[in-house]
DNA sequence: CCAACTTTCTCCACTCACAGGACAAAGACA
DNA sequence: TGTCTTTGTCCTGTGAGTGGAGAAAGTTGG
C-alpha cells in the first residue's frame, strides 16, 4: 500500500490537521470556531485536504438544533510507529493519526549491544506489529534513545550509557529501513512530549519531566517547544553534583546525583543492605532471584520493609535537594516525575515534594504540583509518535 | 512635542523597524536583501512607514557602481527612557531610536526606601536629562527591578530584597507620570537582553546572564527569547543550595548561594577578616572608609592582598558549583558573568571556570565560552531600551 | 402537518496583498 | 557619448481571503 504521501500546503493546512489530531473528529463548523478563518476559506482548505485523502469525511454527526455536520476526521488508514530505546529494554507502539496506542510491545534488551542489534529487534518487533494486522506500513515513525541527539540530524553523540551509538546515523537508517520519515530525540524529552499530548501536563507551558530510570534524566518544556541546549544535552541532570565528594561516578566526579540515586544506584545499595544483614525483607529476596532490581525495593517497601523504604526516603531527598534547585532556577508551572522508579511510588514522591517545597522560594513553589507521570510506560512512544506528527504535519 | 503615536500596522513593516533598529540606516535596496519581499511590495510599506513619521528618507548614500540610494532611518527625533534599578543604586539613560546611549545617569539609592521615593528620584534624573537638551520627551520607557515580575502586568511580586514594591503598579505610575508606554521586567533579564542586543551575546540563542551584585540571579535565554517562568521568578539562582548545612540565609533556609557569595556577602567577610587580623590591606581600607565594600575586596586583591584572593576565589568555587549544575541542565551556548562585582575580574572568572569544567558533563562544556559582560553598567538601560522597543515596533 | 427558526454548508462577488516585469532615474566607466 | 549597473517606481495579473446571500437539512411549537 501506498503510505502518506502528501504534507499540508500551508500554515492553515497545518493547523487544521493539528486540531484533527489532538481533538479527534470535528464538523467545518467546529472547526472553524477554532482557527479564526472565515467559512468560505475554511471549506477550501478542507476541500484540498480532502483532494489530499490526508483527510476524510464519514457519516453525518447528529443534529444540535439545525442541519446536520459532516465528521472530518484524519484519513483512517495514518499510522505511526513509536519507538523508546531505554538502557535496559524497548518499547514499540503502533498508533492512528490521532495518537492512540492500537499496540504496544515492550522486551528486554541491552542498549549497549549496539546500534545493529538493537536496530534488528526494533524492526522485528514492529513487523510483528504489522504482521498482526494493525498496520500496513508506516507513515511516520519517532525514536528516543537514552543519550544526547544532535536533532536536526537525528543522530547521538558522546552518549555515556551507549558508546557504539556515537555518530550512528539513526534518522538516515530507519528511515531507510521503514520506508518513511523518521524523526529522533532524546527518550526523556519524548517523555515530555508524551505527557504534553495526553497526560497531565496537557495545556502546560512550561514544565519538568523527570524522568528516574537506570539512569536520571529531565526535559524541559518551555513556552510549550522541547528545550534541547546547544549539543541536545539539556536536561541531562544525572551528574549534577547532589553530595560534595560523595560517590564517585562514573563520569570521573564524585557525588553525582546518579551514583546517589537511580535504578541502578538503588539495586545496588539494597543489595549492599541485605548482604550487611540490614533486611530480612531484601536478603530473601535476593536468595530467590539471584540479583535485586528496584522493583523489588518496591515490593519490599510495599511489605513495609523499613530499610527499603530509608533507601527510597533517602533517594528522594537527594533528588528533591537537586530538583528545588532547578525549580528555582527554571520556575516551572509543574514538575512531573516518571520513569522506571515511579514504582517506588509515594513514598518517593512525598521526599521529593518535601525538599523542593521546603528549599525553592515560596513564590515558585506557591502553585507547583508535583506529580507522578500518567502515562506510565506508553508516555515514551505516544511522544515519539507526537514528534513525528509533529514533522508531517507542518508545512512541507 | 507630540511623541511617536503611530506603531507598525503589521508584520512587515515591524519586521523594517528592528532591521532598522539593529542594522542602522539602510536603503530600500539593502533593506530588500534581508526581507524576502518583493521590491514593490517593500517600497509600498517603507513608504507608509515615511508617511507615518516612525522612519525618515535623509539624503542619499555614496553610489556604488550605480544610481545612488536614499538612506531610509528610524526617526532621529524618537528616544527612550532605560531605568535600571538596582539594590543600592539607580541608571537611568535616554537612548535614540538605534538604542545607543545619549546621556547615563547613576546615582546611589536604597530601593528599600520603596516605590514613592524611588520614583521620585527616577523621575527627577528623567527631566535632568531631559532638561540636558538630550530629549524633548520620551515615546517609551523600560524599567527593571531587582525581583520577580508578573511580566504581562509589569507588577513586581513578592520581592524579598524590595518588599514595600509588592504589587505596586509600576508600569501604570509610570506611564502616566512620562505619558509613554512603559515595560517592567526584572533588572537580570534586562542585563541578558543588553548583552543579546549589543554585547557578548549578539547572535546566540541560547545562553546564562548570571549577574552577581547585590544579590545574585541569572537571566535565561531560549531560542533569543528571555524565559520568565511561571509566576516570573525564573532565574532565581541566589537562594539555590550552594553549601548543605552552611550559613543561614535571610531567606529562613541555610548555605544558599546568595549566603556564601554575592555583594553583600563579600563585604560582610572581608570586614571579618579585617577585624581578625587577617589582612592589613583590608584593615587599612576599613579604617579609612569606616565600612568594607566589593569595592575594596577588588581593589586589595588586586594588590596582592591574598585573604582577599582567597575570598574572590573561594566564592568563584562556590558560584561555578552552582552554574556547573545550570550548565548541565540547560546546556547554553554561552555563559555571561556581570554585575557590580566583575570588577573582581580574573580571578573571579577563573575559578568559576574551573569549576564549570570540571562537574559539568564535556557535551556540555566542551565549546561553551564562560566570559564577562561586554557592557558593564550601560547593559541593564539598554536591555530596558531594547525591551520596549520591541514592543513598540511589534504591531499594535 | 405546516410555519418559523437554527444550524451547516456552498456559492459568488469584491477587496487586498503580493509578485514580477517593464521602465525611468541616476550614476560609473570606457 | 554610449553602455552597463544599481536603484527606485509603476502597472498589471494572480491568488488569498472576507462577507453576504441563499440553499440544504434539521428542530420546535402551534
Amino acid at each position: 500500500m501506498r503510505r502518506m504521501t502528501a504534507r499540508p500546503a500551508n500554515a492553515h493546512q497545518a493547523r487544521l490537521l493539528k486540531l484533527l489530531r489532538d481533538g479527534g473528529p470535528n464538523s467545518r463548523a467546529q472547526l472553524g470556531d477554532q482557527v479564526d478563518l472565515s467559512r468560505s476559506k475554511l471549506a477550501v482548505e478542507v476541500d484540498r485536504l480532502l483532494e489530499t485523502g490526508l483527510v476524510v469525511a464519514d457519516g453525518l454527526a447528529a443534529s444540535r438544533g439545525g442541519r446536520r455536520s459532516h465528521n472530518i476526521r484524519l484519513a483512517p488508514a495514518l499510522r505511526f510507529l513509536g519507538v523508546d530505546i531505554g538502557a535496559t529494554s524497548v518499547d514499540v507502539a503502533v498508533t492512528n493519526a490521532e495518537l492512540e496506542i492500537l499496540g504496544h510491545l515492550n522486551q528486554p534488551m541491552d542498549v549497549r549491544e549496539g546500534p545493529v542489534a538493537v536496530f534488528e529487534q526494533v524492526l522485528s518487533m514492529a513487523a510483528k506489529l504489522r504482521a498482526s494486522g494493525l498496520a500496513e506500513g508506516f507513515d511516520g515513525a519517532g525514536i528516543g534513545v537514552p543519550g544526547p541527539v544532535r536533532f536536526p540530524e537525528g543522530v547521538p553523540v558522546a552518549p555515556p550509557i551507549m558508546p557504539g551509538w556515537d555518530g550512528f546515523p539513526v534518522r538516515e537508517a530507519l528511515s531507510q529501513e521503514l520506508g518513511c520519515p523518521v524523526m529522533v530525540d532524546n527518550d526523556v524529552n519524548l517523555m515530555a512530549m508524551g505527557e504534553m499530548h495526553a497526560g497531565v501536563a496537557r495545556s502546560v507551558g512550561d514544565f519538568l519531566c523527570v524522568k528516574i530510570g537506570t539512569g536520571i534524566g529531565c526535559g524541559i518544556v518551555a513556552g510549550g517547544e522541547v528545550h534541547r541546549g546547544t549539543t541536545g544535552s539539556a536536561g541531562d541532570i544525572g551528574h549534577i553534583q547532589a553530595v560534595p565528594d560523595g560517590r564517585p561516578c562514573a563520569c570521573g566526579n564524585r557525588g553525582c546525583l546518579e551514583a546517589h540515586f537511580s535504578g541502578a544506584a538503588l539495586a545496588r545499595d539494597a543489595t549492599d543492605a541485605a548482604h550487611q544483614g540490614l533486611s530480612a525483607e531484601l536478603a530473601t529476596r535476593l536468595e530467590t532471584n539471584g540479583a535485586l532490581s528496584a522493583v523489588d525495593v518496591a515490593a519490599a517497601a510495599a511489605a513495609g520493609d523499613a530499610t527499603s523504604l530509608d533507601l527510597i526516603r533517602e533517594g528522594g531527598n537527594r533528588t528533591g535537594q537537586v530538583i528545588a534547585g532547578l525549580v528555582s532556577f527554571f520556575n516551572p508551572g509543574l514538575v512531573v516525575i516518571g520513569g522506571g522508579v515511579t514504582g517506588l511510588g509515594h513514598t518517593l514522591l512525598a521526599a521529593i515534594r518535601t525538599q523542593v517545597y521546603r528549599q525553592s522560594l515560596p513564590l515558585a513553589t506557591g502553585n507547583l504540583p508535583i506529580v507522578l507521570g500518567e502515562l506510565g510506560p506508553t508516555a515514551g512512544v505516544i511522544g515519539a509518535a507526537r514528534l513525528i506528527s509533529d514533522h508531517l504535519f507542518s508545512p512541507a
